[in-house]
DNA sequence: TCAAAAGTGTTCTTATTACACCCATGG
DNA sequence: CCATGGGTGTAATAAGAACACTTTTGA
């Protein structure tokens, strides 16, 4: 009954974040083929016949970084016409969050070479990727405002400097350091674990953790987690 | 080059949401055909071969309301693979905001029977239909809470009240009346027309217009709109 | 002993909340 | 003259912003 519509090859791309040294990072692969060889890519691939779109996306995921269990969460689809030379392509994109110390570059015929790129600084990327990027990020900073994603891309234990540096580079913004130590903490979803740095040339920071199930239970009684910036015209 | 991947027909769905007599309404319409004949469903079509996403989803508003410039914006893509029971059918979702006022149904295959419904009271919805009516719905609140949109929803000249039932209607909390006033107009992003209701029995309102121009201003600024709602986590 | 980052409180300002009565109109 | 929704202010509370010095460690 669907053949006389028009059909679309489909595809997916996926934005990677890592947070690493204090910047935030995405994983780009360099094309081996054409259109648009040598230049450097988001990672994709085509959508099987009986895959899902989300299940096509962790398969790239898993492909390239053997990761499995992972944030990841469509942002939207780009379907220009002309977005790919040889054809109509429509491909949904979808951005992930990982910690970077995870990612074992894998042997797989996509990553013949992967490389980490700072956010800013990227320019020229193959087909729309740059278009594509831009919404991820976009998706990314309005997400890691409202629910508390931004532990998907620290260690398990990290330090509240960590954080806020992660906060920072995310959203763009300089943060008041004793201001935001004294929010973070006073929202009750951080566990102290009582523990310290080892082998830092300064003082030791100490160590948190992301208490989830806290958090869940407070989005329960219907508090919101919040991270702000800018100047507001509210009501 | 492409001919050896699996291809999907393409469709779009809008949710088009309408305000009227203080209550949030979207657009239906009875399907005609297999399958799922005589269910309600969102108003969609597939997409031309030729065609950019946006370009299909516009089609289809003005096919059904005959309006044109009217706020759309895609939500996000839905394509699990059983969701359409012919075949493989992918259909990217978008939302859209229309002056109830200014809808005449048209002559049009499409809109055999369409009808406005309340957003809540809606089960049972043709194909995944519900699930995008929840993610275009949650989408709608985000938005509003960010950006000023609402106003796409109300005739050009409005009172205070009825943006207050508008905000109420779609975040689904109460707003203390003072309060709200005392914000929206301290905001300074509305015109006082100096301009009264007429005809209604009771004393009559203040006309109100929303100053574009002087909102891109402001946000050129750095300022940005926000309504709140809910109990805050904040940083 | 130096360099580097961690950690810590107070004050001032701004935003949010809660709350009740009189006003203007049409019927 | 009644019913209906319009319009208004203040005080108490909470949240946000600005700001500088001491501490702990490794080299």
């Amino acid at each position: 009954m669907l053949e006389r519509f028009n059909k679309a090859v489909l595809s997916v791309d996926n934005v990677i974040f890592g947070f690493d040294e204090g910047d935030l990072k995405i994983l780009l692969i360099k094309r081996g083929e054409e259109p648009y060889s040598d230049l450097w890519a988001l990672p994709g691939h085509y959508v099987h016949g009986d895959e899902d779109l989300d299940t096509a996306a962790r398969r790239v995921l898993l492909e390239l970084t053997g990761l499995e269990n992972v944030f990841l969460e469509q942002v939207k689809a780009f379907g220009k016409v002309g977005r790919h030379p040889f054809g109509r392509v429509v491909t949904i994109a979808y951005f992930s969050l990982i910690k970077i110390k995870d990612y074992k570059i894998q042997a797989s015929s996509m990553a013949r070479v992967a490389e980490w790129h700072a956010v800013d600084s990227l320019d020229n990327l193959a087909f729309d990727h740059n278009d594509i990027l831009g919404a991820c990020f976009q998706q990314l900073k309005l997400s890691v405002k409202t629910r508390p994603i931004g532990f998907e891309l620290l260690p398990p234990k990290f330090t509240l400097t960590e954080l806020q540096y992660l906060y920072e580079s995310i959203l763009r913004v300089k943060l008041d350091k004793r201001n935001f130590r004294k929010k973070i903490l006073s929202m009750n979803v951080l566990i102290d674990l009582n523990e310290i740095q080892d082998g830092v040339a300064h003082r030791p920071a100490r160590l948190y953790q992301f208490d989830q199930e806290k958090y869940n239970k407070f989005r329960e009684e219907g508090y919101v987690f919040e991270v702000k910036e800018g100047k507001r015209l509210s009501v």
